[in-house]
DNA sequence: GCCGTTTTCGGCCCGACTGTTTTCAGTCG
């Protein structure tokens, strides 16, 4: 079995054999085909299907012919000629913090070192000492890094709904000292990525040395790493980096679009700049030594030619190219957001729990909210309320309150036979959890869902999964809940949605503390996918949400199968 | 190995920081 995750991983192992080797643009281009491999909506054997390979940004001729190689026979030989060459540990040497290709490869050469353990040994026989450009510091980083390692703290990914109080935290520290300006999170994290790395904090300040102070006194912070004059590192507890970068006023655009990246969007970038003989780094654009941007982003984008990129979309996508041509279609925004639809209340809510989610929604300025008393059960009930209702449970179960439905998804649920409801089938009631004998009520009379929920509950995690639940909510005209949490699309699955014509819900975290990551992650996940306003189902006001009446089910249903067909595709996390 | 509204050949982002150095190599992001 094949899949583009593990075709990623030959490639980047192969990057990493060849920077053994010593080579020297052939690693990045391999580490960018597989950062592309990772990024795609679909299967490889798809694109490969169509003839299409090439199109992938960073695949090219040779590595079009090896992802061929690998969808046909499971492995490159290119890559097991090259596993046979070199031995596997130095891989893990050269991926040690501190250590790199060069480093490793001299210890293969110069000691016969193979390995970590080999290394251990080494550096315990002393046969490290007198060798050029290591001293006492040198060695002592690299026995604490092989020590560290093999006690299992490698620094990972952590999904970014975890990272995002966290970031909160400092950023709101800093904000309330008084040594700071301005206050942003760049990188991955402000690309809404599904993973974080670790932080990448921006600060201004006319006093770094006591920024960099305060901020390594911080509750959350256990050890600094580094302290330059204008960059700190500091691991917290539990071992995540986070870095502090302090920079001036009119250098904060131009920082701030360099350390969000991505990588791939950057070297485009600049090298798109040096096409026009401008130079970008990360304290401005400059033509010769004169800075002719810097401040905002808006005005480095601009100063290139280009319209504002939105953070989520910098992955060199072909967003540079569009930008280059004029502004891009605006993205959905929180002031956006007219309702909610899908609001969790327990079985055992009172009148009082309604009237919270109502009083919420009335004071964001919502049309509606949905909601759902009950869990995910065979029982639940959805009803949509304008917010000015004041609600009486007992009240709302009467039919003519619930001008909506949910179709609540369980782990039981069968995308499969779900997908052969014929085209005038009403859904009146969740399904979620639903036992075998159950799924029968789908079938029943009322009105079609709105939204198709807790997809990924039901193992949408599989491309297969994920691409029927996409043919439900297109064929009935519902959308799709988007958002943290494995119940909810991330970006690439929600791109797979809206490329099938399918809208997205964002979640609102209408009765969620007040840093609660379920909305502004929802909204990053919507964004980053592409998703436009009217892409976004609960953007809409309530008669357009409704769905009471056959007229309105109807035009839906007009609406949606004018829509391009779904097409099944890899789900991945972001790249 | 990839790529091209200046290029199908000759480029390939660029600066901070560290440790080891009397001017730089390696790593990192």
């Amino acid at each position: 079995m094949t899949s583009n995750a593990e075709a990623a991983e030959i490639f980047r192992t192969i990057a990493d054999f060849l920077d053994l080797l010593g080579e020297k643009f052939k690693p990045e281009a391999y580490r960018r085909a597989a950062r592309s491999i990772e990024s795609l909506t679909e299967e490889l054997g798809a694109v490969a299907a169509r003839k299409e390979l090439r199109s992938i940004p960073g695949v090219g001729d040779a590595i079009a012919e090896k992802i061929e190689e690998y969808l046909r026979t499971g492995s490159v030989p290119y890559y097991e000629r090259l596993k046979r060459e070199i031995p596997p540990g130095l891989v893990e040497l050269m991926r040690l913090p501190g250590l790199g290709p060069k480093t490793a490869r001299r210890f293969w050469v110069d000691l016969g070192v193979e390995g970590p353990n080999e290394l251990r040994d080494a550096i315990a026989a002393g046969r490290l000492v007198g060798m050029k450009g290591f001293g006492e510091k040198k060695i002592d980083q690299i026995r604490s890094a092989l020590a560290a390692s093999a006690a299992g703290a490698g620094a990972s990914r952590r999904p970014i709904e975890e990272v995002y109080p966290v970031a909160r935290a400092l950023v709101h520290a800093l904000e309330d000292g008084n040594d700071a300006d301005r206050v942003e999170v760049a990188g991955s994290f402000r690309r809404a990525r599904e993973t974080v790395g670790d932080l990448d904090l921006l600060v201004t300040s006319k006093d770094p040395a006591r920024v960099f102070e305060t901020f390594s006194t911080h509750p959350l912070v256990a050890e600094v790493m580094m302290r330059g004059e204008t960059k700190e590192t500091v691991l917290l507890q539990g071992g995540f980096q986070v870095d502090l970068r302090v920079v001036k006023p009119e250098e904060f655009g131009a920082a701030l679009q360099y350390f969000t990246g991505s990588k791939d969007h950057n070297v485009r970038l600049r090298s798109l700049a040096r096409d026009r003989g401008l130079k970008v780094n990360e304290y401005g654009v400059f033509r010769g030594d004169e800075r002719i941007a810097g401040a905002t982003e808006e005005e480095v984008y601009g100063s290139l030619g280009l319209a504002f990129i939105p953070p989520e979309l910098r992955e060199d996508r072909g967003e540079i190219e569009r930008a280059a041509r004029g502004p891009l279609a605006p993205l959905v925004s929180d002031p956006d957001l007219k309702g909610d639809l899908h609001i969790h209340l327990p079985p055992d809510a009172g009148p009082e729990a309604v009237d919270r989610a109502v009083a919420e929604a009335r004071g964001r300025g919502y049309a509606y909210v949905g909601v759902v008393v009950g869990g995910v059960g065979a029982d639940s009930r959805v009803w949509l309320l304008p917010p000015t209702t004041r609600a009486r449970i007992p009240e709302l179960r009467t039919p003519r309150l619930a001008v909506s439905a949910v179709l609540e998804t369980g782990r039981d649920a069968v995308p499969d036979e779900l997908a052969e409801i014929p085209h005038d089938a009403r859904i009146v009631r969740p399904i979620g959890g639903a036992s075998a004998s159950d799924r029968s009520t789908v079938r029943g009379r009322g009105p079609p869902p709105t939204l198709v929920a807790h997809v990924g509950a039901s193992g949408a995690t599989e491309a297969a999964t994920l691409a029927a639940w996409v043919e439900v909510a297109r064929r009935v005209g519902a959308g799709i809940e988007v958002g943290p949490g494995s119940e909810r699309l991330d970006s690439g699955a929600a791109r797979t949605a809206l490329e099938a014509g399918v809208r997205l819900h964002v979640p609102t975290g209408l009765l969620a503390p007040p840093d609660d990551p379920t909305r502004a992650v929802a909204l990053g996940f919507a964004r980053r996918a592409g998703a436009a306003p009217d892409s976004v189902i609960n953007v809409r006001a309530e008669a357009e949400v409704s769905t009471t009446g056959s007229g309105s089910t109807r035009e839906r249903r007009g609406r949606s199968s004018d829509l391009p067909r779904s097409r099944p595709g890899a789900r991945r996390p972001g790249s």
